[in-house]
DNA sequence: TGACGCAACATTGAATACAATATACAAAAA
DNA sequence: TTTTTGTATATTGTATTCAATGTTGCGTCA
C-alpha cells in the first residue's frame, strides 16, 4: 500500500517560503525577519529557523550572521554563471535524453510543443511561460537520472523569478519558438550532440534577454 | 579590507560532521542521533539540528521523520547517477577551462600531473589520490563559474568516500595516468570539446571501478 | 555644528523544557 | 508456541526562554 507521506512542520516552512519567493511575493532583498514570519505562519522559532537552514543550503537566500536572512539577490555575473550551469545541465539532460526516453515520452514534448505555439498565437503569455518550464522539464526527467533531475530543479528554482521577467520581452518569442522546434527535431531523431549544443545556445539567449533587461 | 569572517556554531558543526563522513569515521548508513552527538561535540541540540538540516540539502545524510538521520548510503543506481553528473559537470568545467583558463593556471596543471607520475611511480596512493583530487578541483576552478564550482564541490564531496575506496584497484592506475596526460594535453592546445568528452570517459571508467568494487 | 559615546531596543544565536512519535520488550491470550 | 497488545523507553519535533550581538538614536562635549 501507498505509504503516508509525513511532512515535518519545516519541510512545509521552507516549501511555502520557496513558493512565496517564486512568485514575487518576497522579492530579491527583502529580509526575513524570525519573529515576522512566525507570526504570519503560525509556527514558532526551532522550525522556521530550520527552513530557512535549507534554503541558505539551496541558495535561495542568504544569511549575514546576526543580521538576519534575506532573499538572495543576485548580480549581473551571477546570473550568467547560473545560466551558463543551467545550459550544461539541460544540454547534458538532453544528450541522455536521447538515448534514453521512450518514444511516448517525446510524443509528450511533442503535444507540448504544439501547445506552444498555441499560446503564442494567442499572445497567453503566462501559459507559454509555463509550458516552456513544462518543456525543459520533461527532457530534464527523461535523462532519467535522479541526481541530475534535482540538481537542475534547485538551480532552476533560482531562476525562475529572472526567466520569467525576461518572458515579458516579446521581440525573442519567435526565434524562441523556432528554436523549440529545432529541439523537438532532434530529439525525435535521437541527435545526441545536436541537441545539447541547441539546448546550451536556447539558454544563452536568455542571457542576453535578461542583461538587455538589466541594462535597460 | 579582508571582511572578519564568523563561523556560527552550526556551519562548524556541520563541516565538522562532513570531515567525519568523508574520512569513513562515520561510514554510510551510521545513524546520527541527536543527544549523542551533542555530547561529543559540545553543542546543544540546536545547532547541531541546524546543522544536520544543511547535510540533508547537501545530500550527504537522509532523513525520516521521527526515525532520525543517518549518513546517506546511496545503492548502486545512485552512485551511477552521480558519477555520471560529475562527469557532465567535470567535463563541462574543462571546456570552459579551455576558454578561460590563464597559461599560469594551465602550467599549474602540469606541475600537479608530473607530481602524479612520481607519486604512481613511488606506489603512493594516498598522495596520488588527493594529488589526482587536486587536478579535477583545480580545471573546474579554471572555468571561473562559481555556481559551477559549488556544484562540482557538493556533488565531489557526497563521492569522496566511493572515489577513495575505488582507488585502492591498482589494475586502472596505469590507464588512469594515460588519460591525466591526455587531459593535460587537451587543456594545453585549447581543445575544449576533446576535453570534455576525454573528462566524461575519464569519470566513466570511475564508475566501472566502483561497479566491479561492489560486484566483488 | 559635527563627532563621539552611551544606552535602549531589536534581532539573531544557543540552550533547555515539553510534546509527539516510534521502537522494543514483556505479558497475556489464542 | 505464536501472536497480539500494552507499556516503558528512546528519539525526534516543537515551543519557550535566555544570552550574545548589532543597530539606532539621543545627548554631550569639543
Amino acid at each position: 500500500m501507498e505509504p503516508i507521506h509525513r511532512q515535518p512542520l519545516a519541510l512545509q516552512v521552507a516549501s511555502r517560503i520557496r513558493d512565496l519567493i517564486a512568485t514575487d511575493q518576497f522579492p530579491p532583498g527583502t529580509p526575513l525577519k524570525e519573529v515576522n514570519l512566525c507570526k504570519q505562519l503560525s509556527v514558532s522559532r526551532t522550525p522556521l529557523r530550520e527552513a530557512l537552514k535549507q534554503l541558505i543550503a539551496e541558495g535561495l537566500v542568504e544569511q549575514i550572521p546576526y543580521r538576519g536572512v534575506m532573499v538572495y539577490n543576485p548580480d549581473q555575473a551571477s546570473i550568467e554563471q547560473m545560466l551558463e550551469l543551467l545550459g550544461a545541465l539541460e544540454g547534458f539532460a538532453g544528450e541522455m535524453a536521447c538515448l534514453r526516453a521512450t518514444p511516448e515520452e517525446i510524443d509528450a514534448i511533442r503535444v507540448l510543443t504544439q501547445q506552444m505555439h498555441e499560446t503564442y498565437e494567442k499572445d497567453e503569455r503566462l501559459s507559454y511561460y509555463k509550458i516552456n518550464q513544462s518543456i525543459h522539464r520533461s527532457i530534464v526527467e527523461f535523462s532519467k537520472n535522479g541526481e541530475l533531475i534535482r540538481s537542475h530543479e534547485r538551480l532552476n528554482s533560482r531562476l525562475y523569478r529572472i526567466r520569467f521577467l525576461s518572458n515579458r520581452r516579446t521581440d525573442r518569442w519567435h526565434t524562441a519558438i523556432e528554436e523549440h522546434d529545432a529541439i523537438l527535431r532532434n530529439l525525435e531523431q535521437r541527435e545526441g550532440l545536436k541537441l545539447n549544443k541547441l539546448l546550451r545556445e536556447h539558454l544563452g539567449h536568455t542571457w542576453t534577454k535578461v542583461k538587455d533587461l538589466y541594462d535597460s
